[in-house]
RNA sequence: GGGCGAGUGGCGGAACGGCAGACGCGCCAGCUUUAGGAGCUGGUGUCGCAAGACGUGCGAGUUCGAAUCUCGCCUCGCCCACCA
C-alpha cells in the first residue's frame, strides 16, 4: 500500500497563518501605497453573538478584496462596531449591566468571532461607535451642521413608543398598524421639542444617482422615500358669505395639486384636521361637531388611525371658499385622509378625477364635475378616472375646454400665476430627520441653554461631552441623564454663567453617517480626518451590506457627503459608489433569526468541526449570494470533501512523473480497468489511454479556462458558480493524475487551483502554498491570467437539431465553414432519419453554438 | 391597494434566446475496510423492456428555436401603503 497522505487537519494551521498574517501585517492598508481600493462592509451591531449571517455578509466581500489584492489593488478593508443605540440600554434596565460594559464584552467576544473567519480585514483602524475618541467627531459634525443652519429644534408631533419609552424616526415606525421597529408595539404622537437635519434641503440633489453603480430597486426606493411630485400651489379664497365665523378676515387657502388641469372639478375642500386655520373658519353651528372630530384625529392617532380599512369619513366646518377658476363656492370640510404634514395640509376636492376625492364625495353626497374625458368619449361620472395623457382633453373647463389634460397642466398654471392665484410648486414625501433620542447611550448632542443667551454649542476645545458613568438606569427607560447634577450642570460658552446640558443623544444612524470617513484615519486625535488620507481612499470603490438600510442609512450617508461638502470638509458627491446587497440568510424555520426565535444559527460548532474554510466555502457555494434564504447546513460535507480531495492532490508528492507512485503495480494495468463498461462497447483501459494522450493538453485548456470563468465570477460576485468551477477543475486533475499523465500541466493546474481558491478559503491555500515550497504569502502572488489560446477549444461540438429539437453532435474544427458545417449536418444519418423524407428549407446557424435544420 | 422580484429534479442550485438540470447534497449499486466511518467507481428528471416520448407554476403569443422575450392568470417573498 502507498502511504497514505496527512490527513486535512485546518486545526492544525489556520490558527498558525492567521497569527503570522497578523504579526505580518499582510492586510494593514497603508496611505501611501498606490492603487487605492476601498472595500466596506456595513459594520455590525454589537448584538453580542457572530452569527451565520455575519459570516455570510463577510465572506464574499473577503473574496472580493483578496482577489483584488492579488491582482494588484492596495486594498483596504475595515472594521469596527455600531455600538450605540437601545439594547444595550435595555440590557442595563434587565440586568444591572452597565451599557458600556455590556457593549465592551460583546466587542471583545465578537471581534475575536469574526477573527475565526480569517477576513484580510485591517484591524489597525477599528472604529466603535461609542467611544469618546469617536463620539467626540460625532460631536463636532453636530456642530458643524448647526453653524451650516442643517440643525435645528423644533416643535413636533413625534412618534413615541409607549414600551421602549422612546421617540422614534418616521421610518423607525413600520407598516399601516405603526409599530415599533424594534419592539412591535403600536406607537402613539407625543409633541416635544426635537432636533432635525435639514435633510430636506437635498432632497432635489439626492434624486441624482448618476455617480451610482447600485441596484436598481435600491435606487428606486430612495426615489420613492424623497417623493418629489411636481404640481402647482393653487390659492382658493374664503368666501365672504360665511356666517359665524371671521372668515372675512382670512387669507386664502393654499392646496397642493398634482393636477392643476382638473381644478374646474374641484367642488369642495378638505383641510387636514390639523390645518391652523380650522378653528376659524368653523361657523358657530358646526363648532361641536368639528371639535369633536379634530378630538377623535387626535385621539385616533393616539391609538390606531390606520389600523384597518377605514371609511374615509370627515366633517363640514360650516365656511365656503371660491374655486378660483369658475368662482363657485365650494365647501371647505375637515378629514384626516388629509395629512398635515405634505403639501399644504389641503387639499382641493376633485371628485371626478381621485380616488379618494371620489368615495369622500359618494359618502357625503357632494357633486362630482367631470372635466376631463377621453378624445372623443362621452363624459362619464360612474368612476374616478384619473388619467392625463395626451389622449385626454378638458370638458366643461371654460376656454380650455378642449385642450389635452397633459398641455393644460402648465396652461391653467400659468393662467393662475397670472392672476396672483396658484404658481408651479414641487413636494416632497421626504421630511426633515428626527435625530435627538430621550436616552442615555447614545452621543450626547453639544448644546447648553443659557438663560440669558438661549441654546448655544459646545465650544469645540471641550468636545467631547462625555457620558457619565455614574447613573441609575429606571426601569421606565427615561433617560438617567435628566436626573443627572453633575451632567446637566454647564457653563453657558458667552458669559460663563451657568447652563444647563442638553439630554438628548443622537440617533445612532448619525454614527453611521459618517463611520466610513473615520476609517480613513481612525486614530487622528486632531481632526475627524485628515484630509490627505479622505483625499486617498474616499469615496469607497464597493460597499456591501442587507438591502433593509436602503433608505435609512444609505440615504443619510448621501446627505452627510453632499452636506459636509458644501461646508468644505471633503472634496467629493458621494460616499459609496458601487454598492451591492447580500441576501438574508433566514432561520430554518424561514423566519428572520433573532434570539426570541431561538433560531440562531451559531458557526462556531461548524468551525470546530470543519475548520473556518469549509464553512465559507459552504456559504460561498450554497446559492446566489445576492439572494440568501434559509439556513441549513445540509451540504457542508461536500465542500469539506473537496478541500479534502483539493488538500490530497496538492501534496507534493503528488506532483509530476517519479515524484508520486503509480496507481498500482507498476507494468500491470490496474485489475479494475479490464472490464468492459456496460453499454459501451468500451473497456475502461480505453477512456484510460485516451485520456493520457490527450489528458495534458485538455487539463491545460479546462486550466485556462477556470481562470477565466473564476476571475469573472469573483467579480460580478457570483461565488456559487465559481467554486463549482473550481471543483471542475479539481475533477479534472484527479482525472489527470488517475491517468498519471502530464506533470508539468498537473502541477500548473494544482497551483492555478490553489491560487484561485486562496481568496475563498485562505488557510489551506496558504497551507498548501508552503507545502508545495511556494513562497510565502500566497495571498500577495500575483492573480494567475488566462491564456486564450490555451483556453481556446481545437475541438467544437456543435448540437444539431430538427425542427429545434436536438438529434445529432458534429465535432468540428474552429473554423469550419459555414457550408461545410451545412453538408455536415445534413449528411449526419441521425439527422437524415429524422427528416424522414421532407426537404431541408433552411439550415439555421449560430456560428460556434448550433445547426438546427428546418424543414417546413 | 400600489411597486419590485421570484417560481427549474427528492434538496441547494446551473443555464438567462441555442445541448435543460453544470456543481454539490441526498439516494442506489459496486470496490475497499476486521467493523464503523472515511475513501474510490458507476448510476440517479418523469414514463417506457427498448426505440422513443414528455418535461422549467398555469394558459396564450413571438421565433427556425423559449426556463429565458411579450400578454393574461395563480402562488410566494420583499418594499411602500390615504403623499393630493
Amino acid at each position: 500500500m502507498t502511504p497514505r497522505a496527512e490527513r486535512l487537519d485546518p486545526a492544525a494551521y489556520e490558527v498558525k497563518w492567521r497569527e503570522r498574517w497578523e504579526r505580518d501585517e499582510l492586510y494593514r492598508a497603508r496611505d501611501d501605497v498606490p492603487g487605492p481600493f476601498y472595500l466596506l462592509t456595513m459594520y455590525p451591531y454589537t448584538s453580542g453573538d457572530v452569527h451565520i449571517g455575519h459570516w455570510y455578509a463577510s465572506t464574499g466581500p473577503d473574496v472580493v478584496a483578496r482577489m483584488h489584492r492579488m491582482q494588484g489593488a492596495h486594498v483596504m478593508m475595515p472594521m469596527g462596531f455600531d455600538s450605540f443605540g437601545l439594547p444595550a440600554e435595555n440590557a442595563a434596565i434587565d440586568r444591572g449591566v452597565h451599557p458600556a460594559d455590556w457593549t465592551k464584552a460583546n466587542i471583545d467576544r465578537m471581534r475575536a468571532q469574526f477573527q475565526t473567519m480569517g477576513a484580510s480585514w485591517d484591524w489597525s483602524r477599528e472604529v466603535i461607535a461609542s467611544d469618546p475618541s469617536f463620539y467626540r467627531w460625532t460631536q463636532w459634525l453636530f456642530l458643524q451642521f448647526y453653524r451650516a443652519g442643517l440643525a435645528y429644534k423644533a416643535m413636533a408631533p413625534v412618534d413615541w413608543c409607549p414600551k421602549d419609552q422612546v421617540v422614534l424616526a418616521r421610518e423607525q415606525v413600520l407598516g399601516p398598524e405603526r409599530r415599533c421597529w424594534r419592539c412591535d408595539t403600536p406607537v402613539i404622537k407625543r409633541d416635544l421639542e426635537q432636533w432635525f437635519f435639514r435633510i430636506t434641503k437635498y432632497a432635489d440633489e439626492l434624486l441624482d444617482f448618476s455617480q451610482l453603480d447600485w441596484p436598481e430597486p435600491i435606487l428606486l426606493m430612495q426615489t420613492n422615500w424623497i417623493g418629489r411630485s411636481e404640481g402647482a400651489e393653487i390659492d382658493f379664497p374664503v368666501a365672504p358669505v360665511t356666517a359665524g365665523s371671521d372668515a372675512g378676515a382670512v387669507e386664502p387657502i393654499r392646496v397642493f395639486t398634482t393636477r392643476p388641469d382638473t381644478t374646474f372639478g374641484a367642488t369642495f375642500m378638505v383641510l387636514a384636521p390639523e390645518h391652523p386655520l380650522v378653528a376659524r373658519l368653523t361657523t358657530d353651528e358646526r363648532r361641536a361637531e368639528v371639535e369633536a372630530y379634530v378630538a377623535a384625529a387626535r385621539r385616533q392617532s393616539e391609538i390606531d388611525r390606520l389600523a384597518a380599512e377605514r371609511e374615509r369619513d370627515g366633517v363640514f366646518i360650516g365656511s365656503y371658499a371660491v374655486n378660483p377658476l369658475t368662482d363657485e363656492p365650494v365647501p371647505i370640510w375637515i378629514a384626516d385622509y388629509v395629512l398635515p404634514g405634505y403639501g399644504t395640509g389641503a387639499i382641493m376636492g376633485v371628485p371626478a378625477h381621485d380616488a379618494r376625492d371620489f368615495d369622500f364625495a359618494q359618502r357625503y353626497d357632494l357633486p362630482i364635475e367631470v372635466v376631463v374625458a377621453p378624445r372623443g368619449a362621452e363624459p362619464s361620472s360612474d368612476a374616478a378616472f384619473t388619467a392625463h395623457t395626451d389622449d385626454e382633453v378638458l370638458v366643461n373647463s371654460g376656454e380650455f375646454t378642449g385642450m389635452s389634460a397633459s398641455a393644460a397642466i402648465g396652461a391653467i398654471t400659468a393662467h393662475l400665476a397670472e392672476r396672483g392665484l396658484g404658481a408651479p410648486a414641487v413636494s416632497y414625501k421626504i421630511r426633515d430627520w428626527l435625530v435627538s433620542r430621550q436616552r442615555y447611550w447614545g452621543a450626547p448632542i453639544p448644546i447648553v441653554y443659557c438663560d440669558v443667551h438661549g441654546p448655544q454649542p459646545v465650544p469645540e476645545a471641550e468636545l467631547p461631552v462625555l457620558l457619565p458613568r455614574d447613573v441609575d438606569f429606571a426601569a421606565t427607560g427615561v433617560s438617567p441623564l435628566q436626573s443627572h447634577d453633575g451632567f446637566l450642570a454647564a457653563t453657558c460658552p458667552v458669559d460663563g454663567g451657568p447652563a444647563r446640558r442638553e439630554t438628548d443623544t443622537m440617533d445612532t444612524f448619525v454614527d453611521s453617517s459618517w463611520y466610513y470617513l473615520r476609517y480613513t484615519s481612525p486614530q487622528n486625535e486632531d481632526a475627524a480626518w485628515d484630509s490627505e488620507a479622505m483625499r486617498h481612499w474616499m469615496p469607497v470603490n464597493l460597499y456591501t451590506g442587507g438591502a433593509e438600510h436602503a433608505v435609512l442609512h444609505l440615504l443619510y450617508s448621501r446627505f452627510f457627503v453632499k452636506a459636509l461638502r458644501d461646508m468644505g470638509h471633503l472634496a467629493f458627491d458621494e460616499p459609496f459608489l458601487a454598492l451591492r446587497n447580500q441576501g438574508q440568510i433566514l432561520g430554518a424555520d424561514h423566519q428572520r433569526m433573532s434570539k426570541s426565535r431561538g433560531n440562531v444559527a451559531n458557526p462556531d460548532d461548524l468551525v470546530a468541526q470543519y475548520g473556518a474554510d469549509t464553512v465559507r466555502l459552504f456559504l460561498l457555494f450554497i446559492g446566489p449570494w445576492d439572494q440568501g434564504g434559509p439556513w441549513s447546513a445540509t451540504g457542508i460535507e461536500g465542500v469539506h470533501r473537496f478541500l479534502t480531495r483539493v488538500w490530497n492532490q496538492a501534496q507534493p508528492d503528488r506532483g509530476a512523473g517519479e515524484r508520486r507512485p503509480a496507481p498500482s503495480v507498476p507494468g500491470m494495468p490496474p485489475r479494475s480497468l479490464a472490464g468492459e463498461i456496460p453499454g459501451s462497447g468500451k473497456t475502461a483501459a480505453d477512456d484510460l489511454l485516451a485520456a493520457i494522450a490527450g489528458g495534458s493538453r485538455s487539463l491545460r485548456r479546462i486550466t485556462h479556462q477556470t481562470i477565466a470563468a473564476v476571475t469573472q465570477d469573483y467579480g460580478l460576485l457570483h461565488f456559487n458558480t465559481a467554486i463549482s468551477k473550481l471543483m471542475e477543475l479539481s475533477n479534472a486533475i484527479g482525472e489527470a493524475m488517475e491517468g498519471n499523465a502530464g506533470g508539468e500541466a498537473v502541477d500548473e493546474a494544482v497551483d492555478t487551483l490553489i491560487l484561485l481558491l486562496a481568496p475563498a478559503a485562505p488557510h489551506i491555500a496558504e497551507e498548501l502554498w508552503e507545502r508545495r515550497g511556494r513562497p510565502y504569502s500566497i495571498h500577495l502572488h500575483a492573480w494567475p491570467v488566462a491564456d486564450a489560446d490555451l483556453a481556446a477549444e481545437d475541438l467544437i461540438e456543435l448540437p444539431v437539431q430538427v425542427n429545434g429539437k436536438l438529434r445529432d453532435r458534429l465535432q468540428v474544427a474552429p473554423g469550419t465553414s459555414a457550408e461545410e458545417i451545412e453538408r455536415l449536418a445534413l449528411a449526419s444519418e441521425r439527422v437524415q432519419a429524422y427528416l424522414d423524407g421532407h426537404e431541408a428549407v433552411r439550415v439555421v446557424q449560430i456560428p460556434g453554438r448550433l445547426v438546427n435544420v428546418v424543414t417546413r
